[in-house]
DNA sequence: CTAACAATGGAGAACGTTCTACACAATACC
DNA sequence: GGTATTGTGTAGAACGTTCTCCATTGTTAG
């Protein structure tokens, strides 16, 4: 062994035939006789060979597929990777993860070096691109965007629900007995469309709506002190309501912390729910009513679609994912 | 434009020059006159050539580095993916990350998968591998290992002090008058040595000693409920301790919970303190007093220590970052 | 018996870079 | 005026695959 790497024409050598006899039997391809097939395999065993993924980059696939992060902190993002990673396990695909931060110019520098490293396909979560820049990158390369609704036609999409998830909290919400239901959402700032907090608000004002209700939407930020400056504006108003539905988690602890501090008792004096089931969201200290979108689910369908793009198929796809109401103990009956 | 993508023949063509000239100037090679640089950087800029990473694996650098993660639910790794892509972030180097699982065998399978892609270098995040196997990897390409103690001739390391960090607990407990301090670990079951959890404990250990005050350690696991059974066995007895220190806050968020149960307030009645700073430790309603490991330096040092790896030191290199006490809500004096 | 055909294996040209070796010119030294 | 020396540019061979032909066998049909 002189420079590590055992190449296929090791193996061709060892096994008394050309590279291209092994090629074939690497790839499965057509033309392979059955004493072919396991003379070359016993060569690959026995000098523990492993495809060159740079090298076959130059000619065809590399079996790689990147998952591009818009933000590593998204709380979701893990059972994403795991539905992904778990759909592909039992192929021949490897998983990478690109970490493209929340500005457009930095995801495009990273979806730029994915394309650059030659990978067969990639699945963008919740990009902040415009659309165009979008079909740009899908013109180059099979794409699947997750989390951002209103898919185009040069790639597949896979969203949550959020209508339907939002109207699943009203629903309950209404049949606890509350009708003064406010909700706090994400202020709108930027430039990309279908972003889930404006399908989300979409949603309750949509349910609301259906039950003959006033809505009542108040935006600050998807934060923590988000949560807790706007629920301290609509406690504070004279017909206060008796539940708040909160756009994300995060903010919907800042919710409870401005309960807290009002001196309000949750469910009794108010009601909280969120979305997303982040992981506290089921510690029993915290127990938040919150909507699940099952990322096991996104990641799997993603990978699939994403699969299947690269073997052929053009006609676009857009997957909706159903969202479930995980109802935990800050939700309850208003106080008669 | 027939194929879609600009290679360096295009430009070479372009700028009426060999490709060998093309090459030297993007490389920024010796052997360059002004006048050549000018050109070929022009039709570069006017044909958007970008250097095609896996052709260039064929025969250099692929100017990517790879993280193993071994769990991306792991609440400080967006830190230290942070550090590290900020620590690159005006340097060529891409940097990719490779979901491994928690199985010594998926994080085999991630790694051979790095280095069949040619990366330049490699960061193992808590890897549960046996030494030998790490030194296998690292016979092959720069390795440095985060977050494991011990490290060895082939690699470099970088890791969390964490005996100073379990020492700047029990000595802030101490300073607020408390004797009877226990600590709560993960049980030990992993093959691999050196992990964080046995070293805080021995870190812990070692700060008593120092006092002169017992120990008490009792093993449970990091999670919610590990640290809520654990709490739950030691303030049932009958001398129980006036301070909690765990290994972990997700442990430390059940010993708050078992403390609201046993309907001891804190911390007046009950001190308790984490490690690992994770985000909800700083929402008021939880307001957690920790060790917080400042996974930007771990991160960016980790990055610091590969480049130089690769780019020629073959000296080994074990870095120690020095973590910081967060003090909050949850650790006050004892009741007299 | 020959023509046609199927099945199998191999030669060799890509793929887009890097990099060693060399060619050539201009300058410096004796 | 010849020989080093330096600076600048190019040719062309790698790198490890894939994949399109083509060559060689048998086999089958007529």
């Amino acid at each position: 062994m002189t420079s590590g790497r055992v190449t296929i024409a090791d193996v061709a050598r060892r096994a008394g035939v050309s590279t291209a006899a092994v090629s074939k039997v690497v790839r499965g391809a057509y033309g392979v006789s059955a004493e072919m097939q396991a003379k070359v395999t016993q060569a690959i065993d026995e000098l523990g060979y492993r495809p060159h993924a740079a090298a076959r980059a130059l000619r065809g696939r590399t079996y790689t597929l990147g998952v591009m992060l818009s933000d590593t902190r998204n709380p979701f993002f893990p059972d994403i990777i795991e539905g992904v990673t778990g759909r592909l396990g039992d192929t021949e695909y490897q998983v990478l993860l690109g970490p493209g931060g929340i500005e457009p110019k930095t995801q495009a520098r990273m979806t730029d070096a994915m394309i650059d490293r030659s990978m067969d396909g990639l699945i963008l979560i919740s990009p902040v691109m415009t659309d165009a820049e979008l079909a740009a990158i899908a013109a180059a390369i099979p794409v699947v965007v997750v989390g951002r609704h209103g898919g185009a036609a040069a790639y597949d999409a896979v969203v949550d629900d959020d209508v339907m998830g939002a109207g699943l909290v009203v629903d309950h919400l209404v049949g606890l007995g509350h009708t003064r239901i406010a909700h706090i959402t994400h202020l709108e700032r930027a430039r990309a469309q279908g972003l889930p907090h404006t399908v989300r608000a979409e949603g309750y004002r949509q349910a609301m709506r259906a039950h003959g209700l006033a809505d009542d939407v108040l935006a600050t930020s998807f934060t923590e002190e988000g949560g807790f400056e706007g629920a301290r504006e609509l406690l504070a108003r004279d017909d206060r309501p008796t539940a708040i539905f909160a756009g994300a988690d995060i903010a919907a602890l800042g919710v409870l912390r401005a309960a807290d501090e009002a001196g309000l008792s949750v469910p009794e004096d108010l009601s909280v729910a969120g979305y997303d089931n982040i992981g506290i969201a089921s510690l029993k200290r915290i127990s938040l009513t919150s909507v699940d979108q099952d990322g096991h689910v996104i990641g799997a369908t993603a990978a699939q679609l994403l699969v299947e793009r690269i073997e052929g198929r053009s006609r676009s796809v857009t997957s909706s994912v159903s969202p479930t109401l995980i109802v935990r103990g800050t939700t309850g009956p208003p106080r008669p």
